[in-house]
RNA sequence: GGAGAGGUGUCCGAGUGGCUUAAGGAGCACGCCUGGAAAGCGUGUAUAGGUUAAUCGCCUAUCGAGGGUUCGAAUCCCUCUCUCUCCGCCA
């Protein structure tokens, strides 16, 4: 959520700034809506004042045994017309935060312009894809015969869900097993674990809702309850409505979850292999910081989900998003592609972003400054990483001209010293 | 699943319709006192919003959440939620 005191002081420059996002900010409905806010919240707490301060004077007399009868005529009809106004004063409130709910975050000064993903910019490249001497298989022919297996998740569930058998599946445990490792261990970061399930005050929290239901799993049950899309959901909730000490920051977390998105209105994209399912795991790094820090934090965190593809040594490129293609709640992002061989291009792996306070006003996390002042955090976070694509990297990348794929360095400690996967 | 007890500020805890403007205590901060400390004494110690150029101030809301009754609700009623105890079931 957008400051009030900004949208206010200067609607037009919040317009403008949107724009970079394509999106078009009503002003004129907004300041509509602001006056009458304005004008109807003065109304009902002057009403109130009124009563309180009549009520209280009953009170008063009764005590001392007067006849009250003529004070409770005064009161009148006060209740029905605080009634009146105070249910018109909430229909604008709701009116209102619906309006300012659905505003996304300012985009940072330093993100390019640009429509969709093919604006956005390069920033740096890692390593050389490599050179193969035989036709190259993509992760779902390389492991037809042993290893992922989509006919029969399609039986088990549907589309766009996998079963993993054997070593493969050991060696997509084996990656989340390295990278939770690699971030408690050498990045510092305090591993979590947290529901897979969040309700609607978590889910409007970190901004899914009120404006992307339709991108979540909704569960049957009496309570709101959906299952999360990221670990981002239920870790960046724990500090829902709490007050750090300064001393505390910054709160780095990890965990690993499983990942549930619907993928409503991609059904043309990304159909073959497991590129694009509606569960996949994923090591998320979530980091609630001072707000004078957050951009340095952006850099080191983003580093950090580097490392584990250096560690791995897959080749990846980094590029910061532009207007068109930012998420909702992000003020800048930058993403990590991985080299993907079998489509002969680079694909998102990571996804580190710098939300400022949009999250932390939503979620009211804030801290509690040396001088005792409480401000808002800033709330950063990003895929380190997503499981299921590295997986394909890793196989795509690493497979021998007898369909076989070898395990790197890295890697083996957690696989159970598996050095090579057989077709 | 059944029965019961609860949720009050940073913490403990009182409060069954109006001197509650949430008592009292602890903690914390500052001041006085002291050679220094402890003790003692004093002052302060929530959040959100409105008003204001801003501070002070003033006003409104918040006692788990949401409704209701009332001139007036922490207090009474309803729904939900969470915690604890006992029974049952269970990995």
């Amino acid at each position: 959520m957008l400051d009030m005191k900004v949208l206010r002081a200067d609607p037009q420059r919040v317009a403008d700034a949107l724009k970079v996002k394509n999106y078009q900010f009503d002003v004129a409905a907004f300041t509509h809506l602001e006056e009458r806010r304005k004008t109807l919240q003065a109304q009902t707490e002057q009403l109130q004042n009124e009563r309180n301060t009549k009520s209280k004077s009953i009170g008063q007399a009764k005590a001392q045994g007067e006849d009250i009868q003529p004070l409770l005529a005064a009161v009148g009809d006060l209740g029905e017309r605080l009634d009146t106004t105070k249910k018109e004063f909430a229909q604008v409130q709701d009116d209102l935060q619906a309006l300012v709910m659905g505003i996304p975050n300012l985009p940072h000064e330093s993100v390019p312009l640009g429509q969709d993903d093919s604006d956005n910019q390069q920033l740096a490249v890692w390593g050389t894809p490599r050179v193969f001497d035989f036709d190259v298989l993509d992760h779902v022919d390389l492991t037809a015969d042993s290893g992922l297996d989509f006919e029969t998740a399609a039986k088990v569930t549907g589309s766009r869900f996998v079963v993993m058998h054997g070593q493969v599946a050991r060696l997509h445990r084996a990656l989340i097993q390295f990278m939770l490792h690699k971030h408690t261990q050498t990045h510092g970061y305090n591993e979590v674990y947290v529901p897979y399930i969040a309700n609607a005050d978590s889910f409007r929290g970190t901004g899914q809702l009120p404006k992307f239901a339709q991108d979540q799993f909704k569960l049957e049950h009496e309570q709101e309850l959906y299952l999360v899309p990221t670990a981002e959901v239920p870790v960046t909730n724990i500090y829902r409505g709490e007050i750090l000490a300064e001393a505390e920051l910054p709160v780095k977390h990890v965990c690993h979850t499983p990942c549930f998105r619907s993928e409503a209105g991609s059904y043309g994209r990304d159909t073959r292999g497991m590129l694009r399912q509606h569960q996949f795991e994923k090591v998320e790094l979530v980091q609630l910081v001072h707000p004078a820090t957050s951009w340095d934090v952006l850099d080191s965190l983003t580093g950090h989900a580097e490392a584990i593809l250096q560690d791995l040594e897959l080749p990846y490129r980094s590029v910061v998003l532009c207007g068109g293609d930012l998420g909702f709640g992000a003020a800048k992002t930058i993403d990590l592609e991985v080299w993907v061989p079998g489509q002969d291009t680079y694909r998102e792996v990571s996804s580190c972003t710098n939300f400022l306070d949009f999250q932390a006003r939503r979620l009211q996390a804030r801290y509690r400054s040396a001088q005792g002042d409480i401000e808002l955090l800033h709330t950063l976070n990003g895929s380190g990483l997503a499981i299921g694509r590295t997986l394909i990297a890793l196989l795509e990348n690493y497979q021998q001209a007898d369909g076989s794929v070898s395990v790197p360095d890295a890697l083996r400690p957690f696989a159970d010293d598996l050095a090579q996967i057989k077709p």
